[in-house]
DNA sequence: GTAGGGTTAG
């Protein structure tokens, strides 16, 4: 059947798959009939479709088909790519429609203040606000809760103030709207003053109010608001959760999360977050698996737990699995970005090159995450150029990225681009922090420079960072290395807070490179303690009393090692053993 | 139509 516009119109009523659409677009464009195409587009912006790049393109399509474009199918497109997070083809179709020298409809200005909003286009806001008063939006409570909405995303409460109080009616919206802009501030009295103001406060006034508590660390208020709800919803009991995890209550997370009459993702998900942050693996790991609707994001959460609590292989694992044909989900930024730095654990270099295939197969982006990620791998496996490569087309260098680039040059014996890329850092007003500092005294400690290692490291304090047992760890080693025992045992007795064992270990080895008996005893013992599993500091130990020749000594610590169950080891591998 | 809850890098 030859379809004509009468059936094509009768189809276009119904509610059409994608697939259905695509069908019906080329008869419509081959035939002429361009009143049609408004009532596709508007179809397919108001369906349920997910939103994919091909039915972004498939919009601009028909789009730039439209014969006589008109304000109200181009203001569809536009609040469509605001409300699927297209901000910036929203804005570039609203700059369209204004070249058109058409009239955006209401929802068109508001959606673009969304989009300015979500992206911080600050100077663009500010021109759509000067356009409100051309178009005579003036009285339109949608576009002038937008514009508060907008303000108060900026952390200009004064102006969003000022939109708020000029507006002649007012919905729970905008009410809403100026409070969590409030809340976003960080002043909790002015907002505590407008909620007790709004009118008819609906659960999403309730539920700012309690993550704004709960962001604050004020739990105990938080709940209090929590329990007055009148209809809890499903983001009142997660904003609850994500306060506790937020302040490493994560007993009391698990606590609400049972208490729950119904979770959806964001529950589960923030609650294996809030496992991974306490270090409980084993926990995250059991959530994750009594739950059946897994989707990328659950995913991430658990390959990140993996990667971030010190087991890589897991990570790689999950990943495995979920690349999966019976699992099928695709992988995103997140997830390359925790398993790249699972390999960097690994120091699995071949998986860095893999991901970046993948993701030129996939159009995955390379955005700064992945690239910080890179770097640390490549770093870790020797390559430095690739990553200064990374490194230098990074969009915003943060503290992270230099952190890593630092951590990178010092793995590599490389102090002097070490020290010159802190110092760029600190011109660029990046503030250092605890790691960064650790990439730093890894940079002076494999150069062996003692003295800058040790102005280095009493320089943290000046910065308002208290050293890490890390920290300390570096320096006995540096210490040590250069036969300095003495201070590097001042040192550790001057450590604020445990020594662990990687403290002692550094000392053990130290004294096995410059044959000190006594003092290596005294730190194998700390070392035995504290990790009683672990051979090799019983192998460092028995090479002291060797080159000693302290064969008794020697020979009843091989037997206590054979008790313990160590195998027998050769006597050149004892680093490998470390 | 405007508002709220989730995962990532050193």
């Amino acid at each position: 059947m030859n379809p004509n516009g009468q059936n094509l119109r009768f189809l276009l009523d119904k509610s059409l798959t994608l697939k259905q659409l695509k069908q019906v677009h080329a008869p419509i464009i081959s035939n002429g009939l361009h009143h049609l195409q408004t009532l596709l587009l508007r179809q397919v912006l108001h369906s349920d479709f997910t939103f994919s790049a091909a039915i972004a393109r498939y919009v601009h399509l028909i789009l730039h088909n439209l014969k006589n474009p008109d304000a109200f199918s181009w203001s569809c497109a536009i609040r469509y790519f605001s409300l699927h997070s297209q901000y910036e083809t929203a804005l570039s179709l609203y700059l369209k429609i204004k070249r058109l020298g058409l009239c955006p409809s209401s929802f068109a200005v508001s959606s673009a203040l969304r989009a300015c909003a979500r992206i911080l286009n600050e100077l663009g806001g500010i021109s759509i606000h000067a356009q409100v008063y051309k178009f005579g939006f003036c009285g339109c409570v949608y576009v002038q809760t937008a514009l508060v909405d907008f303000y108060s995303k900026l952390g200009d409460m004064k102006t969003a103030r000022k939109v708020f109080d000029g507006m002649p009616e007012k919905n729970v919206v905008s009410w809403n709207s100026v409070l969590s802009g409030y809340l976003k501030s960080g002043d909790m009295e002015e907002a505590q003053v407008v909620f007790d103001e709004i009118p008819n406060k609906d659960v999403v006034s309730w539920n700012s109010m309690v993550s704004g508590y709960a962001r604050m660390g004020n739990m105990d208020k938080a709940y209090f608001l929590f329990q007055q709800i009148p209809q809890r919803s499903l983001a009142s009991w997660n904003a609850m959760i994500s306060g506790y995890v937020e302040c490493e209550r994560v007993e009391s997370a698990r606590g609400i999360f049972d208490a729950m009459p119904l979770r959806n993702n964001v529950s589960w998900i923030t609650m294996i977050s809030g496992y991974s942050k306490c270090g409980n693996v084993e926990s995250a790991r059991q959530l994750f698996d009594q739950m059946s609707e897994r989707d990328v994001l659950l995913f991430n959460a658990m390959i990140a737990c993996y990667a971030q609590n010190s087991q890589p292989k897991e990570a790689i694992e999950l990943f495995n699995q979920m690349l999966k044909l019976e699992v099928n989900i695709q992988p995103n930024e997140t997830t390359l970005a925790s398993v790249i730095s699972a390999s960097s654990q690994l120091g699995d270099m071949k998986f860095g090159l893999w991901a970046e295939f993948y993701m030129s197969e996939h159009g995955i982006e390379l955005d700064d995450h992945l690239a910080t990620a890179l770097v640390d791998l490549y770093t870790k496996c020797g390559d430095i150029d690739r990553a200064y490569k990374l490194f230098h087309g990074l969009k915003k260098r943060d503290v992270v990225a230099y952190s890593a680039m630092i951590l990178g040059c010092g793995i590599n014996g490389k102090a002097v681009e070490a020290t010159k890329l802190f110092e760029d850092m600190v011109n660029a007003d990046i503030c250092p922090n605890v790691v960064t500092y650790t990439g730093l005294l890894t940079a002076y400690n494999h150069a062996g420079l003692v003295e800058e290692g040790y102005r280095c490291f009493n320089s943290m304090k000046e910065h308002g960072l208290e050293p890490s047992g890390d920290h300390y760890g570096i320096m006995v080693d540096l210490l040590g290395r250069a036969g300095q025992l003495d201070k590097a045992v001042e040192l550790i007795r001057s450590m604020p807070m445990q020594p662990q064992a990687g403290v002692w270990g550094a000392l053990l080895l130290a004294c096995s490179l410059h044959n000190n008996v006594e003092l290596g005893e005294t730190a194998a013992r700390n070392c035995f303690k504290l990790e009683p599993d672990k051979n090799g500091y019983y192998v460092l130990l028995a090479n002291i009393y060797a080159s000693a020749a302290r064969w008794d000594d020697e020979r009843r610590l091989r037997k206590v090692m054979e008790k313990k169950g160590f195998a027998k080891i050769p006597g050149c591998s004892w680093m490998d053993s470390m």
